[in-house]
DNA sequence: GTCTATAAGTGGATAGAC
DNA sequence: GTCTATCCACTTATAGAC
Protein backbone atom coordinates (compact mmCIF):
# COMPACT_ATOMS: atom_id res chain seq x y z
CA UNK A 1 0.00 0.00 0.00
CA UNK A 2 2.95 2.38 0.43
CA UNK A 3 3.81 3.23 -3.37
CA UNK A 4 -0.09 3.43 -4.75
CA UNK A 5 0.33 6.79 -6.03
CA UNK A 6 3.45 7.32 -9.16
CA UNK A 7 2.66 10.86 -10.78
CA UNK A 8 5.37 9.68 -13.15
CA UNK A 9 4.92 7.14 -16.50
CA UNK A 10 6.30 4.28 -14.50
CA UNK A 11 3.83 2.03 -12.67
CA UNK A 12 3.83 0.89 -9.58
CA UNK A 13 4.34 -2.66 -8.62
CA UNK A 14 0.83 -2.76 -7.01
CA UNK A 15 -0.27 -1.16 -10.38
CA UNK A 16 1.23 -3.83 -12.44
CA UNK A 17 -0.90 -6.68 -10.62
CA UNK A 18 -3.69 -5.12 -11.28
CA UNK A 19 -2.99 -4.79 -14.79
CA UNK A 20 -1.77 -7.89 -15.39
CA UNK A 21 -4.41 -9.22 -13.11
CA UNK A 22 -6.92 -7.85 -15.84
CA UNK A 23 -5.48 -9.13 -18.57
CA UNK A 24 -5.31 -13.19 -17.20
CA UNK A 25 -9.14 -12.89 -15.80
CA UNK A 26 -10.39 -11.17 -18.98
CA UNK A 27 -9.04 -13.95 -21.04
CA UNK A 28 -9.69 -17.10 -18.37
CA UNK A 29 -11.88 -16.39 -15.62
CA UNK A 30 -10.90 -15.51 -11.99
CA UNK A 31 -10.53 -19.63 -11.20
CA UNK A 32 -8.23 -20.41 -13.74
CA UNK A 33 -5.77 -18.27 -13.17
CA UNK A 34 -2.94 -18.95 -10.37
CA UNK A 35 -1.64 -16.27 -8.53
CA UNK A 36 1.77 -17.94 -9.52
CA UNK A 37 0.29 -16.77 -12.89
CA UNK A 38 -0.12 -13.25 -12.32
CA UNK A 39 3.25 -13.24 -10.63
CA UNK A 40 5.16 -14.74 -13.75
CA UNK A 41 3.14 -11.95 -15.91
CA UNK A 42 4.96 -9.25 -13.66
CA UNK A 43 7.98 -10.71 -12.95
CA UNK A 44 7.60 -11.29 -9.44
CA UNK A 45 7.13 -14.83 -7.15
CA UNK A 46 3.48 -15.07 -6.11
CA UNK A 47 4.41 -15.07 -2.20
CA UNK A 48 5.27 -11.32 -2.86
CA UNK A 49 2.26 -10.27 -4.39
CA UNK A 50 1.09 -11.16 -0.86
CA UNK A 51 2.54 -7.06 0.42
CA UNK A 52 0.61 -5.60 -2.24
CA UNK A 53 -2.78 -7.17 -1.84
CA UNK A 54 -4.50 -9.62 0.87
CA UNK A 55 -5.22 -12.43 -1.13
CA UNK A 56 -6.65 -13.25 -4.19
CA UNK A 57 -10.39 -12.25 -3.66
CA UNK A 58 -9.01 -8.61 -3.10
CA UNK A 59 -7.02 -7.97 -6.29
CA UNK A 60 -11.02 -8.96 -8.02
CA UNK A 61 -12.30 -6.79 -5.61
CA UNK A 62 -10.33 -4.15 -6.30
CA UNK A 63 -10.83 -4.36 -10.31
CA UNK A 64 -14.65 -4.16 -9.56
CA UNK A 65 -14.72 -1.01 -7.46
CA UNK A 66 -12.52 0.50 -10.39
CA UNK A 67 -15.41 -0.36 -12.44
CA UNK A 68 -18.02 1.19 -10.36
CA UNK A 69 -15.31 4.37 -9.80
CA UNK A 70 -15.26 4.62 -13.33
CA UNK A 71 -19.04 4.27 -14.09
CA UNK A 72 -19.72 6.85 -11.38
CA UNK A 73 -17.86 9.54 -13.47
CA UNK A 74 -20.40 9.80 -16.56
CA UNK A 75 -24.10 9.53 -17.03
CA UNK A 76 -26.27 12.98 -17.79
CA UNK A 77 -27.91 15.43 -15.31
CA UNK A 78 -31.63 15.40 -15.17
CA UNK A 79 -31.40 18.75 -16.10
CA UNK A 80 -29.44 17.86 -19.52
CA UNK A 81 -31.80 14.96 -20.40
CA UNK A 82 -34.99 17.14 -19.82
CA UNK A 83 -33.53 19.90 -22.09
CA UNK A 84 -32.66 16.73 -24.93
CA UNK A 85 -36.21 15.59 -24.60
CA UNK A 86 -37.81 18.83 -26.27
CA UNK A 87 -35.18 20.06 -28.09
CA UNK A 88 -34.91 16.76 -30.11
CA UNK A 89 -35.93 13.09 -29.59
CA UNK A 90 -33.83 11.88 -32.93
CA UNK A 91 -30.90 12.78 -31.53
CA UNK A 92 -31.66 11.93 -27.40
CA UNK A 93 -31.61 8.21 -28.62
CA UNK A 94 -29.09 8.83 -30.66
CA UNK A 95 -27.06 10.02 -27.57
CA UNK A 96 -28.42 7.26 -25.14
CA UNK A 97 -26.89 4.68 -27.45
CA UNK A 98 -23.55 6.47 -27.96
CA UNK A 99 -23.79 6.60 -24.00
CA UNK A 100 -24.20 3.19 -23.31
CA UNK A 101 -21.64 1.66 -25.58
CA UNK A 102 -19.43 3.76 -24.02
CA UNK A 103 -19.78 2.46 -20.89
CA UNK A 104 -19.39 -0.51 -22.07
CA UNK A 105 -16.47 -0.72 -24.55
CA UNK A 106 -14.34 2.29 -22.66
CA UNK A 107 -10.41 0.42 -23.30
CA UNK A 108 -10.53 0.76 -19.57
CA UNK A 109 -13.45 -1.04 -18.90
CA UNK A 110 -14.33 -3.58 -21.23
CA UNK A 111 -11.79 -6.06 -20.33
CA UNK A 112 -13.54 -5.73 -16.76
CA UNK A 113 -16.92 -5.88 -17.77
CA UNK A 114 -15.60 -9.51 -19.63
CA UNK A 115 -14.10 -10.41 -16.42
CA UNK A 116 -17.88 -9.40 -14.92
CA UNK A 117 -19.46 -11.63 -16.99
CA UNK A 118 -17.80 -14.62 -16.56
CA UNK A 119 -17.60 -14.50 -12.69
CA UNK A 120 -21.57 -13.34 -12.38
CA UNK A 121 -21.87 -16.99 -12.00
CA UNK A 122 -19.73 -17.29 -8.95
CA UNK A 123 -19.92 -13.86 -6.76
CA UNK A 124 -22.73 -12.43 -5.35
CA UNK A 125 -21.68 -9.01 -5.29
CA UNK A 126 -20.91 -9.47 -9.17
CA UNK A 127 -24.53 -10.61 -9.68
CA UNK A 128 -26.20 -7.85 -7.16
CA UNK A 129 -24.10 -5.17 -9.46
CA UNK A 130 -25.23 -6.76 -12.73
CA UNK A 131 -29.34 -6.75 -11.65
CA UNK A 132 -29.08 -3.23 -10.56
CA UNK A 133 -26.54 -1.92 -13.10
CA UNK A 134 -27.82 -3.58 -16.49
CA UNK A 135 -31.46 -4.59 -15.44
CA UNK A 136 -33.01 -2.31 -12.71
CA UNK A 137 -31.60 1.01 -12.89
CA UNK A 138 -31.59 1.48 -16.58
CA UNK A 139 -34.93 0.23 -17.44
CA UNK A 140 -36.41 2.77 -14.23
CA UNK A 141 -34.52 5.45 -16.00
CA UNK A 142 -35.88 4.74 -19.51
CA UNK A 143 -39.87 4.34 -17.79
CA UNK A 144 -39.30 7.97 -16.55
CA UNK A 145 -37.50 9.21 -19.86
CA UNK A 146 -40.98 7.29 -21.95
CA UNK A 147 -43.13 9.30 -19.65
CA UNK A 148 -41.99 12.31 -19.93
CA UNK A 149 -41.82 12.46 -23.56
CA UNK A 150 -45.62 11.78 -24.00
CA UNK A 151 -46.46 14.53 -21.13
CA UNK A 152 -44.69 16.14 -23.74
CA UNK A 153 -46.71 15.67 -26.70
CA UNK A 154 -43.00 14.22 -28.47
CA UNK A 155 -44.33 10.44 -28.67
CA UNK A 156 -47.47 8.53 -28.94
CA UNK A 157 -49.29 6.99 -25.82
CA UNK A 158 -48.10 3.98 -24.78
CA UNK A 159 -47.31 1.75 -21.09
CA UNK A 160 -44.21 3.69 -20.52
CA UNK A 161 -42.71 0.18 -19.10
CA UNK A 162 -43.15 -1.20 -21.92
CA UNK A 163 -41.53 0.88 -24.20
CA UNK A 164 -38.81 1.14 -21.53
CA UNK A 165 -38.19 -2.92 -21.73
CA UNK A 166 -38.39 -2.47 -25.56
CA UNK A 167 -35.67 0.20 -26.07
CA UNK A 168 -33.42 -1.30 -23.34
CA UNK A 169 -33.68 -5.02 -23.99
CA UNK A 170 -31.74 -4.87 -27.03
CA UNK A 171 -28.83 -3.07 -25.23
CA UNK A 172 -28.87 -5.95 -22.92
CA UNK A 173 -29.28 -8.26 -26.48
CA UNK A 174 -26.17 -6.80 -27.42
CA UNK A 175 -24.26 -7.01 -24.32
CA UNK A 176 -25.13 -10.47 -24.28
CA UNK A 177 -23.74 -10.78 -28.05
CA UNK A 178 -20.31 -9.34 -27.50
CA UNK A 179 -19.51 -9.52 -24.08
CA UNK A 180 -20.54 -13.71 -23.71
CA UNK A 181 -21.11 -14.88 -27.31
CA UNK A 182 -18.44 -13.04 -29.23
CA UNK A 183 -15.33 -11.19 -27.29
CA UNK A 184 -12.52 -11.74 -28.37
CA UNK A 185 -10.66 -8.48 -27.25
CA UNK A 186 -11.37 -7.24 -30.82
CA UNK A 187 -12.04 -3.40 -29.12
CA UNK A 188 -12.97 -1.13 -32.72
CA UNK A 189 -15.37 -4.31 -34.42
CA UNK A 190 -17.48 -4.26 -30.96
CA UNK A 191 -18.00 -0.39 -31.43
CA UNK A 192 -18.28 -0.39 -34.80
CA UNK A 193 -20.91 -3.47 -35.30
CA UNK A 194 -22.84 -2.38 -32.10
CA UNK A 195 -23.36 1.19 -32.79
CA UNK A 196 -24.87 0.81 -36.27
CA UNK A 197 -27.22 -2.00 -34.73
CA UNK A 198 -28.16 0.25 -31.83
CA UNK A 199 -28.92 3.13 -34.58
CA UNK A 200 -30.95 0.32 -36.27
CA UNK A 201 -32.99 -0.12 -33.28
CA UNK A 202 -33.68 3.60 -32.55
CA UNK A 203 -34.79 4.35 -35.56
CA UNK A 204 -37.15 1.56 -35.47
CA UNK A 205 -38.47 2.84 -32.15
CA UNK A 206 -38.76 6.19 -33.21
CA UNK A 207 -41.10 5.52 -35.84
CA UNK A 208 -43.05 3.02 -33.81
CA UNK A 209 -43.79 5.75 -31.44
CA UNK A 210 -43.87 8.64 -34.09
CA UNK A 211 -47.61 11.35 -33.30
CA UNK A 212 -49.96 10.77 -35.85
CA UNK A 213 -52.45 13.20 -37.12
CA UNK A 214 -55.63 11.33 -36.30
CA UNK A 215 -56.96 10.48 -32.91
CA UNK A 216 -56.76 6.95 -32.70
CA UNK A 217 -53.76 6.86 -30.51
CA UNK A 218 -54.43 5.30 -27.40
CA UNK A 219 -54.30 1.28 -28.34
CA UNK B 1 -22.42 -48.28 -20.56
CA UNK B 2 -24.13 -51.71 -20.09
CA UNK B 3 -27.25 -51.32 -18.30
CA UNK B 4 -27.56 -48.19 -19.62
CA UNK B 5 -31.67 -48.74 -20.40
CA UNK B 6 -34.18 -49.27 -17.57
CA UNK B 7 -37.69 -49.37 -18.38
CA UNK B 8 -38.94 -49.93 -15.28
CA UNK B 9 -39.26 -46.82 -12.83
CA UNK B 10 -36.19 -47.27 -11.26
CA UNK B 11 -32.74 -45.15 -12.65
CA UNK B 12 -29.91 -47.21 -13.37
CA UNK B 13 -26.50 -45.62 -11.75
CA UNK B 14 -25.50 -43.96 -14.66
CA UNK B 15 -28.62 -42.39 -14.80
CA UNK B 16 -28.68 -41.29 -11.53
CA UNK B 17 -24.88 -39.83 -12.41
CA UNK B 18 -26.03 -37.95 -14.78
CA UNK B 19 -29.10 -36.54 -12.56
CA UNK B 20 -26.83 -35.39 -9.96
CA UNK B 21 -24.13 -33.82 -12.64
CA UNK B 22 -26.98 -31.58 -13.91
CA UNK B 23 -28.15 -30.70 -10.37
CA UNK B 24 -24.46 -29.88 -9.32
CA UNK B 25 -23.52 -28.49 -12.26
CA UNK B 26 -26.45 -26.19 -12.77
CA UNK B 27 -26.05 -24.76 -8.95
CA UNK B 28 -22.22 -24.36 -8.81
CA UNK B 29 -20.88 -24.91 -12.24
CA UNK B 30 -18.88 -27.58 -13.87
CA UNK B 31 -15.24 -26.14 -11.92
CA UNK B 32 -16.53 -25.84 -8.75
CA UNK B 33 -17.71 -29.17 -8.54
CA UNK B 34 -15.96 -32.47 -8.04
CA UNK B 35 -16.03 -36.58 -8.78
CA UNK B 36 -16.07 -36.92 -4.82
CA UNK B 37 -19.23 -34.54 -4.76
CA UNK B 38 -21.08 -36.36 -7.38
CA UNK B 39 -19.88 -40.05 -6.38
CA UNK B 40 -21.51 -38.23 -2.50
CA UNK B 41 -24.51 -37.24 -4.36
CA UNK B 42 -25.09 -40.83 -6.04
CA UNK B 43 -23.88 -42.20 -2.80
CA UNK B 44 -20.87 -44.35 -4.43
CA UNK B 45 -17.34 -43.64 -4.02
CA UNK B 46 -15.97 -41.48 -6.97
CA UNK B 47 -13.88 -43.90 -8.13
CA UNK B 48 -16.87 -46.02 -9.20
CA UNK B 49 -17.88 -42.97 -11.31
CA UNK B 50 -15.39 -44.30 -14.08
CA UNK B 51 -17.03 -47.30 -14.44
CA UNK B 52 -19.64 -45.48 -15.81
CA UNK B 53 -17.98 -42.35 -17.66
CA UNK B 54 -14.63 -42.03 -18.74
CA UNK B 55 -13.73 -38.74 -17.06
CA UNK B 56 -15.13 -35.57 -15.73
CA UNK B 57 -15.80 -34.11 -19.56
CA UNK B 58 -17.56 -36.95 -20.90
CA UNK B 59 -20.24 -36.43 -18.31
CA UNK B 60 -20.47 -32.48 -19.73
CA UNK B 61 -20.58 -34.26 -22.86
CA UNK B 62 -23.20 -36.11 -21.98
CA UNK B 63 -25.30 -33.53 -20.74
CA UNK B 64 -24.63 -31.22 -23.53
CA UNK B 65 -25.80 -33.84 -26.06
CA UNK B 66 -29.19 -34.55 -24.51
CA UNK B 67 -30.09 -31.52 -24.76
CA UNK B 68 -29.39 -30.95 -28.24
CA UNK B 69 -31.55 -34.30 -28.83
CA UNK B 70 -34.40 -32.67 -26.91
CA UNK B 71 -34.56 -29.54 -28.77
CA UNK B 72 -34.31 -31.16 -32.02
CA UNK B 73 -37.81 -33.01 -31.44
CA UNK B 74 -39.31 -29.55 -31.41
CA UNK B 75 -39.70 -26.71 -33.72
CA UNK B 76 -42.29 -26.22 -36.51
CA UNK B 77 -42.02 -27.29 -40.19
CA UNK B 78 -41.24 -24.83 -43.41
CA UNK B 79 -45.54 -25.60 -44.14
CA UNK B 80 -46.57 -25.12 -40.67
CA UNK B 81 -44.76 -22.00 -40.75
CA UNK B 82 -46.65 -21.03 -44.18
CA UNK B 83 -50.17 -21.98 -43.22
CA UNK B 84 -50.17 -19.62 -39.87
CA UNK B 85 -48.55 -16.82 -41.92
CA UNK B 86 -51.84 -16.34 -43.92
CA UNK B 87 -54.33 -17.24 -41.13
CA UNK B 88 -53.44 -15.14 -38.64
CA UNK B 89 -50.34 -13.18 -37.60
CA UNK B 90 -51.24 -12.20 -33.99
CA UNK B 91 -51.42 -16.26 -33.31
CA UNK B 92 -47.76 -16.72 -35.22
CA UNK B 93 -46.04 -14.27 -32.88
CA UNK B 94 -47.56 -16.27 -29.72
CA UNK B 95 -47.41 -19.28 -31.00
CA UNK B 96 -43.37 -17.96 -31.82
CA UNK B 97 -43.07 -16.63 -28.21
CA UNK B 98 -44.75 -20.17 -26.53
CA UNK B 99 -42.28 -22.53 -28.45
CA UNK B 100 -39.21 -19.89 -27.73
CA UNK B 101 -40.17 -20.21 -23.81
CA UNK B 102 -40.49 -24.16 -24.17
CA UNK B 103 -37.15 -24.80 -25.46
CA UNK B 104 -35.67 -23.06 -22.23
CA UNK B 105 -38.36 -23.81 -19.94
CA UNK B 106 -39.07 -27.64 -20.10
CA UNK B 107 -38.05 -28.90 -16.55
CA UNK B 108 -35.78 -31.27 -18.40
CA UNK B 109 -33.61 -28.82 -20.23
CA UNK B 110 -33.88 -25.68 -18.15
CA UNK B 111 -30.96 -26.96 -15.97
CA UNK B 112 -28.79 -27.74 -18.80
CA UNK B 113 -29.16 -24.45 -20.03
CA UNK B 114 -28.08 -23.37 -16.86
CA UNK B 115 -25.15 -25.33 -17.24
CA UNK B 116 -24.07 -24.18 -20.46
CA UNK B 117 -24.38 -20.41 -20.13
CA UNK B 118 -22.10 -20.71 -16.87
CA UNK B 119 -19.56 -22.98 -19.24
CA UNK B 120 -19.94 -20.66 -22.22
CA UNK B 121 -16.53 -18.83 -21.24
CA UNK B 122 -14.42 -21.93 -20.47
CA UNK B 123 -15.91 -24.71 -23.17
CA UNK B 124 -15.57 -24.04 -27.15
CA UNK B 125 -17.93 -26.49 -28.16
CA UNK B 126 -20.40 -24.81 -26.03
CA UNK B 127 -20.08 -21.10 -27.24
CA UNK B 128 -20.29 -22.08 -30.94
CA UNK B 129 -23.38 -23.90 -30.09
CA UNK B 130 -25.31 -21.08 -28.15
CA UNK B 131 -23.89 -18.33 -30.88
CA UNK B 132 -25.14 -20.93 -33.52
CA UNK B 133 -28.80 -21.91 -31.96
CA UNK B 134 -29.31 -18.20 -30.12
CA UNK B 135 -27.86 -15.82 -32.36
CA UNK B 136 -27.18 -16.70 -35.94
CA UNK B 137 -29.89 -19.64 -36.91
CA UNK B 138 -32.72 -17.88 -35.19
CA UNK B 139 -32.26 -14.57 -36.05
CA UNK B 140 -32.19 -15.90 -39.77
CA UNK B 141 -35.04 -18.09 -39.74
CA UNK B 142 -37.07 -15.00 -38.19
CA UNK B 143 -35.47 -12.49 -41.08
CA UNK B 144 -36.90 -15.34 -43.63
CA UNK B 145 -40.24 -15.09 -41.82
CA UNK B 146 -40.78 -11.33 -41.92
CA UNK B 147 -39.85 -11.25 -45.64
CA UNK B 148 -42.99 -13.98 -46.43
CA UNK B 149 -44.75 -11.48 -44.36
CA UNK B 150 -44.29 -8.39 -46.14
CA UNK B 151 -44.64 -10.61 -49.64
CA UNK B 152 -48.25 -11.67 -48.27
CA UNK B 153 -48.66 -7.80 -47.79
CA UNK B 154 -49.75 -9.11 -43.67
CA UNK B 155 -47.00 -6.52 -42.25
CA UNK B 156 -45.39 -3.17 -43.49
CA UNK B 157 -42.49 -2.92 -45.63
CA UNK B 158 -39.23 -2.71 -43.54
CA UNK B 159 -35.94 -4.18 -43.69
CA UNK B 160 -36.02 -7.65 -42.80
CA UNK B 161 -32.43 -8.44 -41.00
CA UNK B 162 -33.48 -5.29 -38.93
CA UNK B 163 -36.90 -6.82 -37.93
CA UNK B 164 -35.66 -10.15 -37.18
CA UNK B 165 -33.17 -8.50 -34.60
CA UNK B 166 -36.15 -6.55 -33.24
CA UNK B 167 -38.19 -9.46 -32.50
CA UNK B 168 -36.06 -12.00 -31.53
CA UNK B 169 -33.48 -9.54 -29.25
CA UNK B 170 -35.98 -9.49 -26.93
CA UNK B 171 -35.88 -13.16 -26.66
CA UNK B 172 -32.44 -13.14 -25.70
CA UNK B 173 -32.91 -10.58 -23.37
CA UNK B 174 -34.97 -12.61 -21.35
CA UNK B 175 -32.63 -15.38 -21.26
CA UNK B 176 -30.06 -13.19 -20.29
CA UNK B 177 -32.14 -12.12 -17.43
CA UNK B 178 -33.34 -15.33 -16.28
CA UNK B 179 -30.43 -17.88 -17.01
CA UNK B 180 -27.27 -14.99 -16.16
CA UNK B 181 -28.64 -12.70 -13.56
CA UNK B 182 -31.85 -14.28 -12.06
CA UNK B 183 -32.00 -17.88 -11.80
CA UNK B 184 -33.26 -19.69 -9.20
CA UNK B 185 -34.47 -23.00 -10.05
CA UNK B 186 -38.30 -21.63 -9.81
CA UNK B 187 -39.43 -23.08 -12.50
CA UNK B 188 -43.05 -21.57 -12.59
CA UNK B 189 -41.92 -18.16 -12.23
CA UNK B 190 -39.58 -17.77 -14.85
CA UNK B 191 -42.32 -19.04 -17.18
CA UNK B 192 -44.66 -16.71 -15.93
CA UNK B 193 -43.15 -13.71 -15.91
CA UNK B 194 -41.10 -14.08 -19.06
CA UNK B 195 -44.24 -15.27 -20.80
CA UNK B 196 -45.84 -11.97 -20.20
CA UNK B 197 -43.20 -9.88 -21.42
CA UNK B 198 -43.24 -11.61 -24.35
CA UNK B 199 -46.95 -10.97 -25.01
CA UNK B 200 -46.00 -7.69 -24.72
CA UNK B 201 -43.18 -7.38 -26.76
CA UNK B 202 -45.20 -9.25 -29.20
CA UNK B 203 -48.16 -6.59 -29.49
CA UNK B 204 -45.59 -3.96 -29.11
CA UNK B 205 -44.43 -5.25 -32.50
CA UNK B 206 -47.73 -6.17 -34.42
CA UNK B 207 -48.82 -2.16 -34.02
CA UNK B 208 -45.95 -1.13 -35.34
CA UNK B 209 -45.88 -3.51 -38.37
CA UNK B 210 -49.73 -3.15 -39.21
CA UNK B 211 -50.07 -2.06 -42.30
CA UNK B 212 -51.87 1.68 -42.66
CA UNK B 213 -54.33 2.73 -45.35
CA UNK B 214 -52.24 5.58 -47.05
CA UNK B 215 -49.67 4.79 -49.54
CA UNK B 216 -46.37 5.72 -47.50
CA UNK B 217 -45.62 3.13 -46.20
CA UNK B 218 -41.85 2.56 -47.16
CA UNK B 219 -39.09 4.74 -45.02
C1' DG C 1 -19.43 -52.73 -10.09
C1' DT C 2 -17.85 -50.97 -5.88
C1' DC C 3 -14.36 -50.56 -2.80
C1' DT C 4 -9.43 -48.96 -0.65
C1' DA C 5 -5.19 -47.00 -1.49
C1' DT C 6 -2.46 -44.13 -3.82
C1' DA C 7 -0.30 -41.57 -7.47
C1' DA C 8 0.76 -37.10 -9.31
C1' DG C 9 -0.37 -32.72 -9.66
C1' DT C 10 -2.13 -27.80 -8.59
C1' DG C 11 -4.09 -24.47 -5.78
C1' DG C 12 -3.74 -20.46 -2.09
C1' DA C 13 -1.22 -18.89 1.52
C1' DT C 14 2.63 -18.26 5.27
C1' DA C 15 7.44 -17.95 7.66
C1' DG C 16 11.56 -16.13 7.77
C1' DA C 17 16.23 -14.96 5.49
C1' DC C 18 18.10 -11.17 3.04
C1' DG D 1 9.68 -5.74 -0.88
C1' DT D 2 11.34 -9.83 -2.87
C1' DC D 3 13.10 -14.12 -2.30
C1' DT D 4 13.26 -19.54 -1.00
C1' DA D 5 11.14 -23.13 1.18
C1' DT D 6 7.32 -25.23 2.76
C1' DC D 7 2.51 -26.45 4.27
C1' DC D 8 -1.73 -28.40 3.52
C1' DA D 9 -6.01 -28.92 1.32
C1' DC D 10 -7.91 -30.59 -2.62
C1' DT D 11 -8.18 -32.20 -7.44
C1' DT D 12 -8.57 -35.98 -11.33
C1' DA D 13 -7.56 -40.41 -12.30
C1' DT D 14 -5.67 -45.32 -11.92
C1' DA D 15 -4.51 -50.14 -9.89
C1' DG D 16 -5.96 -53.93 -7.94
C1' DA D 17 -8.56 -56.53 -4.07
C1' DC D 18 -13.13 -58.30 -3.38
Amino acid sequence: MKNEKNSKGTLTTKERIFEASVDLFSQKGFDAVSMREIGREVGIRESSIYNHYKNKDAILESIINHLIDELGAYSLTEEEIDKLISDCPEMFFEIGSREFLNGMSNPNTEKIWRILSIEVFHNEKIKSFFVNELLESPINQWENIFTKMMKKGVIKEYDPRVLAREYFSFALYLFFEYFILKYDANYSSFMDMAYKKMIDHSNFMLESLKVENSENLKL
